[in-house]
DNA sequence: CGGATTTGACCTGCGC
DNA sequence: GCGCAGGTCAAATCCG
């Protein structure tokens, strides 16, 4: 059903190898493929030929022929004359042998030079790609120990704090809670979340944060949900790992997924089709009627593992019946297909970033606008404070060329988001990235304003091509805008059962 | 026949 | 306490 209406995207996908190891280390001990050149030409190509290539990397499909045929047809313009090898440009003209034999070998030394120059881009960049893999892999390793440490002691203060203490138990049980759905949503910010939940949660009447003083109040009168917190708490892991350490029964499963929902991302996108392919499986669960909306709600869980405790709301949106809101709740607790890595690692960021800024002031988030542009995804971000959840939009409807701020209610906190901000930055929508671009406030044990080594060789290797970013954006909006094919599918794969699909978190994004 | 979807019933939280 | 709305469950149904 979801293949009658496809229409895949993909973009970022070099995001995406930044954050799989085994595509990464699969791809740079291959050969460097020339089509690889290409994608950081600066000549005559940009969005047309960003998006051939990006859409090269994951989809097989008909978007390949047409980026070649485009590039070629670039590459072979009047401005700058491409040897196909076929001797065609001497048939044509009316110069002569010598003639043509000069401006043969200018083009050649031309392109030779252009060649040589990418592949040293392509070197530099495959280095920078290798670096971060391998810091995302080891900040990975040392979250997991870290959690793996902190999880029985956690656990232990708490029962005892419980018994020896019934009044205050609540709030201690929630610092606990709320820290573990931060190592949940962000991969890397432990420190980071505990600290930020553990000053918020102190300031019960603080309005900042709504929900959580509201769980305080009910909770500190219910030794039972204190239980139930204490359960989620210790029972809370990240990734797949823990699940496979100890089987869980369906309560402890059901718990783990409740902190994860506290934080939502919303996704908008246009697509005509019932909803987006992100490369997860779903199976969808319930639909309703919500009020103020005459087109339906559904509900879908992922089925990728059981107990993946993700799952997405899509509705689409009452103003504009083109727009299709996704909205994700939780981590995935199983190794994402690469298809799936662009869209969880986005909604990941997103949530992480979510959780650590709810916590902080609301100047605070709108100053922190080059933070939240490092969303891969995001054209707009937009957070609302005052939603049942904390929610953070990310609004892909927008024409990255005429970007403007969405007109927002008091309570919600806007971020504008141009693709191409940053010098490049929003390439790096991986938690790792966040971690190291949170604002002051959310993050006080971080540097935000100081850039790790890492982080400043992308960007220096990305903004090398000044119009790689914007090219990017511009595929991008393009692909998003484009109305599918007769067919009804315009290319590739799709969420369902046997299609592509990456690991965990960024490259593909699709609508079907 | 098994898995996915549909849909009405039920549960829960929140505002009044 | 009641009603409403959002969210979930699970039996019925559909579909490959």
């Amino acid at each position: 059903m979801e293949n009658r209406h496809h229409r895949e995207l993909t973009f970022l996908s070099s995001g995406g190898d930044f954050l799989n190891p085994a595509l990464d280390h699969a791809t740079h001990n291959a050969d460097p493929p020339i089509k690889e050149m290409d994608f950081f030409s600066s000549s005559p190509s940009s969005p047309a030929t960003h998006k051939t290539n990006t859409t090269n990397r994951i989809n097989h499909d008909h978007h390949n022929h047409v980026g070649h045929q485009d590039h070629t047809h670039r590459q072979g313009s009047p401005t700058q004359p491409v040897n196909t090898g076929l001797n065609l440009t001497c048939a044509s003209t009316g110069v002569t042998k010598e003639e043509n034999g000069e401006n043969h070998e200018a083009e050649l030394s031309s392109l030779e030079s252009q060649l040589r120059r990418l592949q040293e881009e392509n070197r530099k960049l495959r280095t920078v790609l290798d670096q971060i893999t391998r810091s995302y892999a080891q900040l990975q390793a040392q979250l997991f120990i870290t959690l793996q440490k902190q999880k029985l002691p956690q656990n232990t203060e708490a029962k005892e704090q419980k018994n020896a203490d019934p009044a205050g138990v609540c709030r201690k049980l929630e610092v606990v809670n709320e820290a573990s759905v931060c190592d949940e949503k962000t991969d890397g910010e432990v420190s980071v979340c505990r600290s930020n939940n553990v000053e918020v949660l102190s300031k019960t009447d603080d309005d900042e944060a709504p929900q959580l003083t509201k769980l305080n109040l009910g909770k500190q009168a219910c030794p039972d949900a204190a239980e139930d917190v204490l359960d989620r708490s210790s029972s809370q892991s990240w990734g797949s790992s823990r699940l496979e350490e100890q089987p869980k029964t369906a309560e402890q499963v059901a718990a783990d997924q409740v902190p994860l929902r506290k934080a939502r991302v919303s996704v908008r996108a246009r697509s005509e089709a019932p909803l987006i392919s992100d490369g997860c499986q779903w199976r969808k669960y319930g639909q309703k009627m919500a009020k103020g909306n005459p087109c339906p709600r559904a509900y879908y869980r992922c089925t990728m593992a059981v107990g993946c405790p993700v799952r997405k709301q899509v509705q689409r949106c009452v103003e504009d019946k083109t727009v299709l809101i996704t909205t994700y709740e939780g981590n995935h607790n199983h190794p994402l297909p690469p298809a799936a890595t662009a869209m969880a690692s986005t909604t990941s960021a997103a949530a992480a970033m979510l959780l650590s800024g709810s916590t902080a002031s609301k100047e605070a988030l709108t100053n922190s606008a080059g933070y939240y542009s490092s969303l891969p995804y995001a054209s707009m971000a937009t957070l609302s404070a005052s939603a049942p959840f904390p929610t953070i939009t990310l609004d892909l409807t927008q024409n990255t060329s005429a970007m403007h701020l969405h007109r927002l209610p008091p309570h919600a906190t806007t971020f504008p988001l141009p693709l191409h901000a940053s010098g490049g930055h929003h390439l790096l929508g991986h938690p790792l990235f966040f971690s190291q671009k949170l604002p002051p406030v959310a993050s006080p044990l971080l540097h935000p304003r100081q850039p790790s080594s890492m982080v400043e060789s992308v960007s220096a290797a990305i903004a090398s091509d000044p119009n790689f970013t914007a090219a990017l954006a511009a595929a991008i909006s393009s692909i998003i805008g484009v109305p599918r094919d007769g067919d009804g599918n315009s290319n590739g794969t799709t969420g369902a059962i046997g299609s592509p699909q990456l690991p965990q978190s960024c490259t593909t994004f699709s609508t079907n």
